[in-house]
RNA sequence: CGGAGCGUAGCGCAGCCUGGUAGCGCGCUUGGUUUGGGACCAAGAUGUCGGAGGUUCGAAUCCUCUCGCUCCGACCA
């Protein structure tokens, strides 16, 4: 591709809109173009690191034994009536009438069509397993749409749909796409953990999200230094092996701690350490109840762990009377002694003595508290938040690595959620209809892209992996008034042409500095720079992107060399 | 949906408080000089000031409504 024919348009200065690193780079980098919130055009030059990125993810799943399909955007609220999710799934579906005054959704997800799909097509077990999957375009109408293709409410998706006979089927199915997963992101150049996942509100027993490392990450995950072990921050577990209460050493005294009222505040004016004070949340439940939840200071309550422990659907930090009629007290001055409610202590508790507790009045605190003598507690269990350096719950020697994540894929066990609200079934072998054991498996294919440029970017620009690059190698034409610089670099473009090299020629009339600096931009992993200084010696200056280094090539060799070069880093 | 803010040239912004000529930088066009890290000189083009209504002799500016967008909180690939 020429440059100078090319639709390119880079910007000088950052849009005032992007926040993220990868949305600003996609846009000043002439990838993508807002049309709407959470609405992007994919240009020519973003375009191509999309197909890329779709391509991997064809030929692994292809090999992994999944069968492409595509289903459409529109979606009648018939089949979604049917799964009960025209009512449940809220706002985030875009619905809409046709001029029948037929309701329609746009798909957000394509259960409901491919179980329709399954249950009219497959009526014999000797017909499965089967693995289905498409690359859509899906609509969500989320709330907040942001960070670009990170989060837009139009994106391109990979959805897979397994259909096994029995569980055990399902796993495997499970397993392979896992698999294919990670050989996919593996692929792409990308660093990432499979991380156990909390499988939220689509339901299901097991699921894991493949998650990106890179510092802007929604996500908080840690992984095992020792261990295959990793999980979201919402599911990780923690153990506490052979924890023992010590003794009590202190007396219980109540202290005045004026104006002081957050962990800080009173660790700081008692001059202990925040991991010496136990905090103590007031929540109220989904089933309306009020709790209170006893944390080592320096902890973060995992409210999902805890949710999952009472059993209810939420429970959320309660509003400020409750507080105030719960404890006797406004809020920051909350403590178990004396509390009428349920009190959940984190197991942590359990390895405490003489710490520093809230005392139900304002202004005021007890030092030396201590279980049992002091207050009791209902229930131990594991509900705050893993931290990095935390022992891992799946081997004897490890501890947590913590990330930040973005969230590019996740695996999920359905079970038979959709095929039985929706009566997908067939006949086992012994003529008897069993209901369908299902797995979804989603990729986000823009965002895989984004969060390749979140972990692969410097101040100048992008620098995306080989696989993903929109083209592999630039030819810089660096003055094409010049007839040997004009001639060398139109041959070695015509070279890599013909090798089967994607290559882009830097062929405008524009000034080095210019050619540079949108070079750096613009990222494409390998640069030759033909210019009159080096040509005179019979070289062009080669530049990897990625690492910055430089070297010399002499001309004759340079399209053979740049050739191998490329196929070295698509195989990693 | 709740809270905060912004809509002025393709992009980034000033002007608004205190009403009276629509401006700056980048980009764009033409000519010339320049050509290894976002050059310089000269001459240009470009605006329903988001939209509607109101106040006023006069509105980008004040008032009302409306639409769009962005940021902070609960969802998700």
């Amino acid at each position: 591709m020429r440059y100078s024919q090319y639709l390119l348009p880079t910007l000088k200065e950052t849009p005032a809109d992007a926040e993220v690193i990868s949305h600003q780079l996609m846009m000043r980098a002439g990838m993508i173009r807002k049309v709407a919130a959470g609405v992007y055009s994919y240009m020519p030059f973003g375009l191509r690191s999309i197909r890329k990125m779709e391509q991997i993810i064809r030929e692994e799943l292809n090999r992994a034994g999944a069968i492409e399909c595509l289903m459409p955007m529109a979606n009648p609220a018939e089949l979604w009536q049917e799964s009960g999710r025209w009512e449940k799934y809220g706002k985030e579906l875009l619905r809409f009438k046709d001029r029948k005054s037929t309701d329609f959704c746009m798909g957000p997800t394509h259960e409901e069509v491919i179980t329709d799909i399954v249950r009219n097509t497959v009526s014999s077990y000797k017909q499965l397993p089967l693995n289905l999957y498409q690359i859509q375009t899906k609509f969500r109408d989320e709330i907040r749409p942001r960070f670009g293709l990170m989060r837009g409410r139009e994106f391109i998706m990979k959805d897979a749909y397994s259909f096994d006979l029995d569980d055990e089927g399902a796993d495997t199915a499970y397993s392979k796409m896992y698999q294919a997963y990670r050989n996919i992101f593996q692929r792409c150049g990308l660093k990432f953990r499979a991380v156990e996942a909390d499988s939220g509100a689509i339901g299901g027993n097991f699921s894991h999200e493949f998650m990106v490392l890179a510092e802007s990450g929604e996500d908080g995950i840690v992984s095992c230094d020792a261990c295959e072990y990793a999980a979201n921050i919402e599911k990780a577990e923690l153990v506490y092996r052979d924890i023992k209460t010590p003794a009590a050493t202190a007396e219980l005294q109540k202290v005045d701690t004026p104006q002081h009222k957050s962990i800080e505040e009173v660790a700081a004016f008692l001059k202990v350490d925040a991991s010496q004070t136990v905090k103590t949340l007031i929540l109220q439940t989904s089933e309306d109840e009020v709790v209170a939840v006893l944390l080592r200071g320096d902890r973060e309550l995992n409210d999902i762990k805890l949710a999952n422990l009472l059993g209810v659907d939420w429970a959320l930090m309660a509003e400020d009377e409750v507080v105030k009629k719960t404890t006797g007290a406004p809020t920051g001055f909350a403590g178990p002694i004396g509390l009428k409610v349920r009190v959940i202590a984190d197991t942590e508790i359990q390895g405490m003595a003489d710490f520093v507790v809230g005392g139900n009045a304002v202004d005021v605190h007890y030092t030396g508290a201590n279980l049992v003598r002091d207050f009791e507690v209902s229930q131990f269990a594991d509900i705050r938040q893993a931290v990095g350096g935390d022992p891992c719950p799946r081997c004897d020697c490890g501890k947590f690595e913590s990330w930040r994540g973005i969230e590019v894929g996740h695996v999920f066990k359905l079970g038979t959620k959709y095929s039985e609200a929706m009566d997908a079934t067939v006949l086992d072998d012994q003529g008897k209809a069993r209901t369908l054991v299902m797995g979804c498996y989603g990729i986000g294919v823009g965002r895989t892209v984004a969060a390749a440029i979140e972990q692969n970017h410097d101040e100048n620009g992008m620098a995306l992996p080989m696989p993903l690059a929109p083209f592999q190698v630039l030819v810089s034409m660096l003055n094409p008034k010049d007839d040997e610089v004009r001639e060398a670099s139109e041959a070695l473009y015509q070279q890599l042409l013909d090798m089967g090299v994607e290559v882009l020629l830097d062929d405008r009339q524009e000034r080095p500095g210019i050619k540079f600096k949108d070079a750096d931009l613009i990222g494409i992993p390998l640069r030759l720079t033909v210019g009159a200084r080096n040509l005179k010696e019979g070289n062009v200056e080669l530049k990897v992107r990625a690492s910055g280094e430089m070297s010399m090539l002499p001309l004759a060799d340079a399209a053979k060399e740049l050739q191998r070069l490329v196929a070295v880093a698509l195989e990693n």
